[in-house]
DNA sequence: GTCTATATTTAGATAGAC
DNA sequence: GTCTATCTAAATATAGAC
């Protein structure tokens, strides 16, 4: 003992201000959240959340990147445990890009309304897109390619984009569905619709591979 | 002759204050856009856009009414002429739907970002949405439901929002699956892409009601 | 590291002349 | 209907005490 005294363990300030800003982010989008409801939610003084991350841009670079590595971890790992040998890979494939952002280490639904935001967003974020998660979309184009050998790069590469279009129609338009068809049951749970995801994405790319072909 | 000077045609300033909101509100979403950015670029006073929109939301959700009804009579129009008696309509019903927003006179890339907007936001974008495009939505999930009659309602109508997630990414990733790639070549043309979604939708349509036929 | 208080800029909205 | 000028509120960011 040296006398000093930690103040906080981890979730100290810092990860307070993350996830209150990860929240509000997901709910305003990056223009709509104001530095002063982020600060009130994480219950800290707003002068703290410039002397952490500089400012507006730095905070929102800072949530992108907490979660992104995350989800590039989980993503990277189901990969690697992929039999690309087997008789039909792509369904693994697919699985391993969309559980972990569906998923509780994903964020859940705050962060991928933040990724929904991303991928329609304008400039700032698809510069962040292009750093944190383009070496990995390179990764499972790599494996579809594999997958499919006989198809286009251009088959190949839509279907990544389309599969994270139907990663974004899941999270984002989560409850239109069953408002359509008047449902009133409860939500469902993550494993079917993981499964349902996973078995439209994977459906879509060969329909496209299928159309592409030379007739 | 009386001596009136009518001052400008059809695309008086109401006209060029849509079209510039449009625009602004595609680049820069609700909350990042600016009404004197607006302003700007109609060239108009900034007082004229209250005079005619009383206020932001009013403006917005003229952009969102204007366009809206134009991509609904159009897919109604096509919807109306599929032959839902042939023996896969499943494809036509989806180009109905997409052609469409992607077309010129869905108002280009930038109102499917609009689009691509209202689907991730917030309430006031779900309000905008149940109002002007869930009468349309209820039409075409019908409609695939006649065409896949064996088909789970849920099934139909998530088949009806990942086709639209479909959208979403084909407007909004434009550019980053060539990216991905490494391409360099020129745009694609309107038709491939209609195509290309078409045949994405269709596919992962039928692939979720496989995986969600009993065992 | 954290807070309080404030500076500076920018936003949406209004008033009134023409 | 349109413009100029202005009001008021809110935003981001900074300064300095603790």
């Amino acid at each position: 003992m040296d006398g000093t005294v930690p103040k906080e363990s981890p979730p100290a300030a810092q990860g307070r201000i993350l996830d209150a800003a990860e929240n509000i982010f997901a709910e305003q989008g990056f223009a709509g959240a104001g530095m002063k409801a982020i600060a009130l939610r994480a219950n800290v003084a707003q002068g703290l959340l410039h002397y952490h991350f500089s400012n507006k841009d730095g905070l929102y670079a800072a949530v992108i990147e907490r979660r992104s590595g995350i989800i590039n971890r989980d993503r990277i790992s189901l990969l690697d445990q992929v039999n690309l040998e087997k008789q039909d890979p792509v369904p693994d494939i697919m699985e391993a890009l969309l559980k972990p952002p569906l998923g509780p280490a994903g964020g859940g639904r705050a962060y991928a309304r933040i990724l929904a935001g991303l991928c329609v967003g304008d400039a700032r974020d698809s510069a962040l897109v292009e750093e944190h998660y383009d070496p990995t979309a390179k990764r499972f184009i790599a494996a579809l390619q594999i997958a499919r050998p006989h198809a286009s790069a251009r088959s190949i590469s839509w279907g990544y984009n389309l599969a994270v279009g139907a990663l974004i129609a899941t999270v984002a338009r989560d409850g239109r569905s069953d408002r359509l068809i008047g449902a009133v049951e409860k939500i469902e749970d993550l494993e079917k619709t993981v499964a349902r995801t996973v078995a439209y994405a994977a459906g879509g790319l060969d329909a496209i591979i299928a159309a592409d072909a030379p007739p």
